[in-house]
DNA sequence: TACTCGAACTAGAGCGCGCTAGTAGCGCGC
DNA sequence: GCGCGCTACTAGCGCGCTCTAGTTCGAGTA
């Protein structure tokens, strides 16, 4: 900085200013401090930066490596943070390196706050760093802990998808939910409501999963198995999320049966991977961006408008009716 | 600082010992240190740290944020970097956030070295960025610039794979490529040799694609619409990377082909997608634990060995044979 | 006793910035 | 001519830490 200073001739708080976009400098010198700077291949200093300034104005986010709805939140989360004038860093959560590990690194890191999509910990880890700092859950509800949550109404999704397979004629729907992956426990719930609102209570089943393909390969072989057991395949089935959908997809498919003749699956998420298979997944979409949006001008606003008390933003979640769900054919006799 | 010294009755130097696990501090006085600071809710700023030491013992990692190969590379630099006493500072590149920008975004976050996954950066630009810090490219081999480069041979892989469909009797040996993406010119040209090699000159052909599922989806279609225009399908398909190969075989299977009975299909990278179908796909492995290892051991070497020269690491592919390539059936006489 | 030596500890400079308080120069109105 | 306000710029302190070059002190040695 001070030999930019120098070689354009001006002071180092000149340069400061001009970096910092700041009033006080004239057009003319503003633009040779800026050429001489790139000439010399300076580039301010972040720690210095906000060792001086106090404040960082960078956000953490945590995420898990595998999951591809994370990947679709932080694409929406550079824009917002950006447009507020923030730093985003991210921090991955992998086999080999728990989440505390992953959330401990962005802090020492100085974030201000923190993101965390869908996080796994226990709620009294959660709580504590609520306390600590300024944190923001997206998906999963920590009940008591001190953290923003942003979420989709995870009972009105299951609810429309469900009223879209009764109309269809379904009534063996199957559920594979989540285990205690975010979300799960309320589309769980939703579930059975449903299924009991729509008098089908005697044909409720949920299959306990996960939020990943090879959980739906797992459940599809289970109903396959089932059926050449003699038992009949359900006729729809609600899967926890797209990854699992598409782990049930493929599973089902290769085994010879037609989605959606022989069975529907709906998913949950709409990532990305839903538009790719040819007929498409019907899913119940949740806004990646918009969630995303609102998680860290959830952040932004405990930072600078002081102590706020923890807040929960509802979005509303849609049905995006694709390829996989159809109308139920006759029902085969039993089996 | 100030505080936990004074209250524990020492020099400022001294906690800083402490903390930093120095020699040079009684076992009595550490220990009052650090319940003082324990007490106080003291943790040490690692900004000023930082620009204390000037050293950030942080390496950054730019990666593509859908590609899963990505992550399954950086699931292995996580616990090498720790290994070697180094952080890890993730920046994503998405649609709306250019590799530029995303690596910028590294350095001035005071990352001593940058990691890069699969660039798809201009070449110019890497060689600045490896002129002005040390970096690492995984995957795309730029030949000038002044970066270390990991990578596998991908001739090696591309023959092992065509060897084995030619072994199984392929003849008509389609190859989506993967345009200018990282490892595809090597091996659009490894294949070409391999058909050459194996007098199939005259049946080579390379369809112009990308790594991604949509790119095998899209070829899927078009391999359908010219079978349906009388023209016959190609007996095996070697894809550009395993995204591509996913929604190819969906495309296909969706379609009623069925694989590997009278298509073969062969993908590219082992990420941990092709373990999901339930078939599994034939695959050539890209061992991404041990190209992540490399990656992040050139770069701290680079850093800890004074001036190195740039070096190259490349590992051996391995194919993997699993469900989607199977023996060529009867050839149908020509449409 | 006089010294050496190492362990335990301290003073204080400096890392690269931001920021506050200031100065220089200039046009303006009265 | 004077004060006024405004723009363009500068001096220099301080952010919280690390690190070098010390000092102090007690034990060991001749």
């Amino acid at each position: 900085m001070a030999d930019v200073a120098e070689k354009a001739g001006v002071s180092r708080a000149l340069v400061s200013i001009v970096f910092r976009n700041q009033a006080g400098a004239g057009q003319e010198t503003r633009e040779r401090v800026l050429r001489v700077a790139d000439e010399i291949g300076y580039r301010p200093d972040s720690a210095a930066r906000l060792l001086a300034r106090g404040r960082s104005r960078t956000l953490g986010v945590m995420f898990t490596v595998q999951q591809t709805f994370h990947t679709d939140l932080i694409t929406g989360i550079y824009p917002e943070a950006e447009r507020l004038g923030y730093d985003v860093l991210l921090s991955g959560a992998t086999r080999g390196r728990s989440e505390v590990k992953a959330v401990e690194a962005l802090l020492s890191h100085r974030c201000e706050a923190v993101i965390l999509l869908g996080p796994d910990a226990e709620s009294a880890y959660l709580d504590e760093l609520g306390q600590r700092t300024v944190a923001v859950s997206v998906s999963r509800r920590v009940p008591q802990a001190r953290v923003d949550f942003v979420h989709t109404a995870e009972g009105k999704g299951v609810r429309q998808a469900m009223d879209h397979l009764v109309e269809l004629g379904h009534r063996r729907i199957v559920h594979i939910d989540g285990g205690r992956g975010p979300g799960s426990a309320e589309r769980r719930r939703a579930y059975r409501a449903a299924m009991r609102r729509h008098g089908l209570e005697a044909e409720a089943r949920v299959i306990p999963g996960h939020h990943t393909e090879e959980s739906g390969i797992e459940t599809g072989r289970l109903l396959l198995a089932e059926r050449d057991g003699g038992q009949p395949l359900p006729t729809a089935v609600l899967a926890g999320n797209d990854r699992c959908a598409m782990g049930l997809l493929m599973a089902l498919t290769r085994a010879g049966v037609d989605v959606p003749r022989d069975l529907s699956v709906v998913g949950y998420d709409d990532s990305h991977l839903s538009h790719l298979m040819p007929i498409g997944l019907t899913t119940v979409r949740q806004d990646a961006a918009l969630m995303a949006e609102h998680a860290v001008r959830f952040a932004v606003e405990r930072l600078e408008k002081g102590e706020l008390e923890p807040r929960e933003a509802v979005l509303d979640p849609k049905l995006v009716v694709r390829g996989t769900s159809g109308p139920v054919l006759k029902e085969p006799g039993p089996a």
